[in-house]
DNA sequence: AGCACGCTGCTGTTTTTTTAGCACTAGATC
DNA sequence: GATCTAGTGCTAAAAAAACAGCAGCGTGCT
């Protein structure tokens, strides 16, 4: 069961509801940079649960909408298409380009720091 | 001066021509999962060319297509815009799905090896 | 009770995207 | 030099997406 794929407001809307984690329709609204209409909005977002996308709770009288996605798996698929595309499957690659990109954030002590976290995880992990 | 935004298809193209660098039609149809005929495909390269997104060369007789973003400014804005959708923001945490994601390849070692290739560069480039 | 407000359901229209097809050109082959 | 092949340019049609508007419903307020 392979979930349709995504137009670009599809896209746009669903990058909200994963930044946010959840969201009202009046959320993703003020978080697009160039929203349409209020029921424009609704009815996409009523495409994206129709498809599988996403799914609702109420919240009152309002709909939350929240991903069906669990994040980790978000992320780990968002990772693993960007690596393909841009780093040709390379880790090594990505992690030094991250590095070059938050270098305030990362630096190589912060890094050998995770480098322990990863392998204490690791040790627990078995 | 603001690149228009991709569609579906345009987005798929790019994602082909960032993976292999440049590519022709022919070669862009075969990487596509679901490729449609050979003149869609050259149809929408055109409309990304014009767009601004791609350029192409004349090899002999047939064109070879590539970004006009240069791979590494790319790669950046794509980082860039998975860190604040799915990591708000944090290139640590990042790194942590990076390493789960693909423990093979990027073990603790690595990442210490890689905070010393970092440390070496940021002296290097003072 | 009546009214206003904030929301959803639904549907029709417009615009954009996606697609295929036809005409033409240059080079290779026989 | 006729023909076949592998490309391109351009255009029109089909399909999908994006959008706005109207109707209805429940809740809270006066």
């Amino acid at each position: 069961m392979t979930l349709p794929r995504l137009t670009r407001r599809e896209r746009q809307i669903m990058d909200v509801l994963f930044r946010q984690g959840e969201a009202t329709v009046a959320d993703v609204m003020e978080a697009l940079p160039d929203p349409p209409s209020y029921s424009a909005v609704r009815a996409t977002m009523r495409i994206l649960e129709e498809k599988g996308h996403i799914r609702h709770r109420e919240d009152g009288p309002r709909y939350v909408y929240l991903p069906r996605l669990e994040p980790q798996r978000a992320r780990r698929a968002a990772l693993e298409h960007l690596l393909e595309t841009f780093f040709a499957g390379s880790a090594e690659q990505a992690v030094m380009a991250l590095a070059e990109l938050a270098d305030a954030d990362l630096t190589p002590d912060q890094l050998v720091r995770l480098a322990d976290k990863i392998r204490k995880a690791g040790e627990e992990g078995r």
